[in-house]
DNA sequence: CATTTATTGCAACATAGTTGCAATAATTTA
DNA sequence: TAAATTATTGCAACTATGTTGCAATAAATG
């Protein structure tokens, strides 16, 4: 039989703010924005939890910074490649999933493809004025 | 007047050491390699100025890990946008540039592009057999 | 309410990266 | 070639990030 999956309060804080956040965020965020309210540990693992399920998805930045958001437009549960790309505002600092697709990369020969991440640094809509 | 460049033995072994390779490497692969004959903090920083200096970039994998490799086709010294995809074959871990023009991507109104990082994982021809 | 076991907190550890400062050594200049 | 300049190094100490084991806690099930 297939593990149980418990809500705890831990959890429930932790996705309440990645659903109201309009910016990915990081571990450090998480853990400082439930005001250290649980340990630094136990963040990660829900973090790790959340992905496990397939409700979550890490971002790894260009500059090797990882974040964490929703898996929002993403529908049901399966697990599945995140074939959209991740905007990361250089002014505010924000990181969006932007549902765009990602134009298909040709490789050299023998080259195959599995799963592609695409990130693109730039001004967000809210900056760009 | 501009600041002065040295070269120094850790500097050349580090380059020899990134030309050599077949593969990005990160810093703890560089500093093991060296068989720790200077410092972990100087690696740190010859690989900072190799890339003030135009030399080598710096690579983050999907995943967050940080690899370094020389800019090879990148002709001269000017500081440019690196706008090639950097594979990671999931078998031999090796990180490569692949010198791929990057299709365009039309990001929403008022989105202003900077640069791009597009990230391959796959298979590389040699462990594709 | 009792049982089961997923989840948590804590301690301890591992890795990655940074900073200040005095000592060293690569260039430049005389 | 020797002296002066200053980029570079090594060391110590620190911060940030991520992981693991284990005993204690607390969801969910019956």
């Amino acid at each position: 039989m297939t593990k149980q999956v418990r809500n705890t309060a831990a959890k429930t804080a932790v996705m309440e703010m990645l659903s109201q956040s309009s910016t990915a965020l990081s571990h450090g965020e998480i853990y400082q924005s439930l005001a250290e309210t649980c340990d630094r540990v136990t963040v990660y693992r829900i973090l790790d939890r959340l992905i496990e399920e397939g409700v979550a998805h890490r971002i790894a930045l260009s500059d090797g910074t990882v974040k964490y958001a929703l898996c929002e437009q993403c529908g049901d549960g399966h697990h599945h490649a995140h074939s959209h790309l991740h905007f990361n505002c250089v002014l505010c600092g924000g990181v969006s999933c932007l549902e765009v697709e990602i134009p298909h990369v040709q490789l050299p020969r023998k080259y195959k493809m599995h799963d592609v991440s695409l990130v693109v640094n730039g001004l967000c809509a809210a900056c760009n004025s």
